[in-house]
DNA sequence: AAGCGAACTTTGTGATCACATTTGATCGAT
DNA sequence: ATCGATCAAATGTGATCACAAAGTTCGCTT
């Protein structure tokens, strides 16, 4: 019955107003970012839906969103599994979160008001906190939710969907990344951030922006870093 | 059973070797590219399945699939249309395709090669050739089919199933554009990309092809036209 | 005649079933 | 002992059925 690794979910409770699709899609989605399903473990319908306690019906359906999100990937025999990294296409992963982010936060800045800096401060402190506390998980949620918060500003929202997919693909390598910025955490880029929002200065923002997400995967500069854990990456794959 | 317009979908024959949702998400995806469905207009599951002769499964995976890649919405009422346009909207999408659009550019600008240069100029000629013969529909189509091969010369592709998802939205209108091109059709942008490629200028081939983009949509500058197309799109929504 | 409620219809959701293709294993031949 | 073929289990795909919620229409009451 199981493969490799027995995949473990963490489940939540289903909300009763929430279809079971919507359920399961949450639930894989949170999976997938949180790196619990490993990149190159094949992924079947019948066994999720049995993990899930559900029917094969919904799983299928939340596979196909995922996979046109590129969260997920259909191979050619029609398996799904997470898409393996390479270090050229985490490279382009983040060179497209830097163009897109910044074009939003650009895009954004004129609908920053007050009320939102202030939630966006708070945001930063609450970071802070995490941070003291050595909460990781904590720490990549809020930095989300910061960066979000920031876009979700203009209220002509296109770009966000298409951020929210990088960061899918991103995601089980951010995780990683949260966990060793413990050491690294010296410059708060996010203060950085509000003060350019404040002066409504969009070239001070986006070279903040730019530096914060360089630093958030600063680790790419470290090769052999990264090189581990791509291998760790393709090593699941190998029986 | 027909609410307003009977929805009328121009239908392909099916490869044996696809799958019949894959068919049902190409012909609905082709049909939106095409302005073949109003904005705003009511789509049923059952109703699209008997149109294209099929059971509501595929048609269901087809829907939410295009609903993720933000071609289609979902409404509270978990009724799926098209989405409305606004020349807000309009805007954020025409600015986010030059950003995208210039990032992936610049990174794909170092993988083309003379052969993949020749297919460029080939592909030009062919758009002279259909803006000769005034078929909007096939210039509006190479004109895809010129800037993706641009993206897609870059091995590690993260960009191009974004930047697709911002053309689907763009869908309906592009087509709008496409017809009144005719007119103003002055510059021929896609030479001077080819010749900024040649000479491996990444700030000159960003510089046309935004001014590509910009031209392509060029109604946009001219508010009282834009306006009538998002009213006629407004409209099929009022009975 | 107009407002309102009840019955019917439509529609999305989800489960089960059937079938074709693929994967994996076991057995046999070289 | 290793390689290959055949058979069985597993898996994706798609159709049909059942059910609940939302929408629509008809008829009743005032």
């Amino acid at each position: 019955m199981d493969k490799r690794s027995p995949i473990k979910i963490r489940l939540t409770e289903r909300d009763a107003s929430t279809t079971i699709t919507q359920w399961v899609y949450q639930t894989l989605r949170q999976a997938v970012m949180n790196g619990q399903i490993l990149p190159g473990r094949a992924l079947t319908i019948r066994g999720l839906a049995e993990i899930l306690g559900v029917s094969p019906m919904p799983v299928r359906e939340a596979l196909r969103q995922l996979a046109a999100e590129n969260a997920l990937e259909i191979q050619g025999n029609r398996r799904v599994m997470v898409p393996r990294m390479t270090a050229m296409k985490f490279n382009e992963l983040c060179e497209a979160r830097i163009a897109l982010e910044s074009h939003a936060a650009t895009r954004a800045l004129p609908y920053i008001d007050a009320t939102r800096l202030a939630q966006l401060r708070q945001l930063d402190q609450d970071i802070d906190v995490a941070f003291e506390a050595g909460d990781t998980e904590e720490i990549g949620s809020l930095n989300q939710a910061f960066h979000r918060k920031i876009y979700t500003a203009n209220p002509h929202q296109i770009t966000l969907p298409l951020i929210e997919s990088i960061w899918l693909q991103l995601g089980p390598f951010m995780r990683l990344a949260n966990s060793l910025l413990d050491e690294n955490y010296l410059v708060d880029h996010h203060r950085e951030m509000t003060a350019a929002i404040e002066k409504q200065d969009a070239l001070a923002l986006q070279m903040s922006l730019a530096a914060d997400i360089r630093d958030g995967v600063a680790f790419a500069g470290t090769p052999e870093l990264l090189h581990s854990f791509i291998e760790q990456s393709a090593a699941s794959s190998t029986p």
